[in-house]
DNA sequence: ATGTCCCAACTTTTGGGA
């Protein structure tokens, strides 16, 4: 994480899956480096962060009636950013999934009573694909989550609010995918899905210069199953 | 198509979650 920052100079971050408590968290460490920090950690699982060095006001964590630790809302030098880890789903007959999409729905119920003129950044690991293009192999995932309608319509309700689906409209005819499996092989192998985003406001997008998934990351030692998505906003 | 990785725990192996 801190290479990353060190290599990439971002102003913002949006961390998903810290799987850690508040006390656990490296503030200090970024703090070092010029980065304010807001987490809302729970333990082994979920955990949300924004990481910032251009600001990070009035911090909001949890969804409303949400008790795991999956979502953190920060302003930062004016720009109101949601950090999203949505839950996997498992299964499509698991009680998982029936919470997956009350929680898309409970997203979604916040985006549209939202302050219209306030720009946003909506960003993280959604566990959706948008459509087949964003899938290395659609008939591997006949009957599972993560490409199922229901899914893909309530992350459609999203954007429908007014929101661009940066890395999709900036790659429009190309996978871009962000994440790949730890089994298999899956990266080597180009089985991957896209199913983190960032989603900007209409005004935001129009101040896009690039948007990229960062697959060096996905590299290396230990790496994360994920690999970033990142957005060069003239801000 | 299920080959990894990590963590917790009634811990030295197993189960669960991603």
């Amino acid at each position: 994480m801190s290479e990353w920052l060190s290599e990439h100079q971002p102003d913002v971050v949006l961390i998903q899956e810290t799987k850690q408590r508040d006390a656990t968290f490296p503030f200090a460490d970024l703090e070092r480096r010029g980065y304010e920090s807001a987490h809302h950690g729970q333990g082994q699982w979920n955990g949300v962060a924004i990481v910032s060095r251009v600001g990070l006001v009035d911090v909001q964590r949890g969804l409303d009636g949400d008790d795991e630790a999956r979502f953190i809302a920060a302003t930062c030098d004016g720009l109101r950013v949601y950090s999203c880890y949505v839950p996997n789903g498992r299964a499509l007959d698991d009680p998982h999934y029936a919470y997956k999409l009350r929680w898309l729905a409970s997203l979604g119920l916040m985006l549209r009573e939202r302050d219209q003129d306030q720009p946003l950044v909506v960003g993280g690991d959604f566990n959706v694909t948008r459509s087949d293009l964003d899938v290395y192999d659609p008939t591997a995932f006949v009957g599972a989550t993560h490409v199922s309608p229901p899914e893909r319509s309530a992350l459609e309700a999203l954007l429908d609010t007014g929101l661009v689906d940066l890395g999709r409209t900036w790659h429009p005819d190309e996978p871009a995918f962000t994440w790949w499996d730890y089994r298999n092989g899956s990266f080597r192998r180009g089985w991957g899905l896209r199913i983190d985003y960032l989603l900007a406001d209409e005004r935001t997008a129009q101040r896009v210069r690039e948007v990229s998934v960062d697959r060096d990351a996905r590299k290396g030692e230990k790496p994360s199953d994920h690999a970033p998505v990142v957005a060069d906003i003239d801000w």
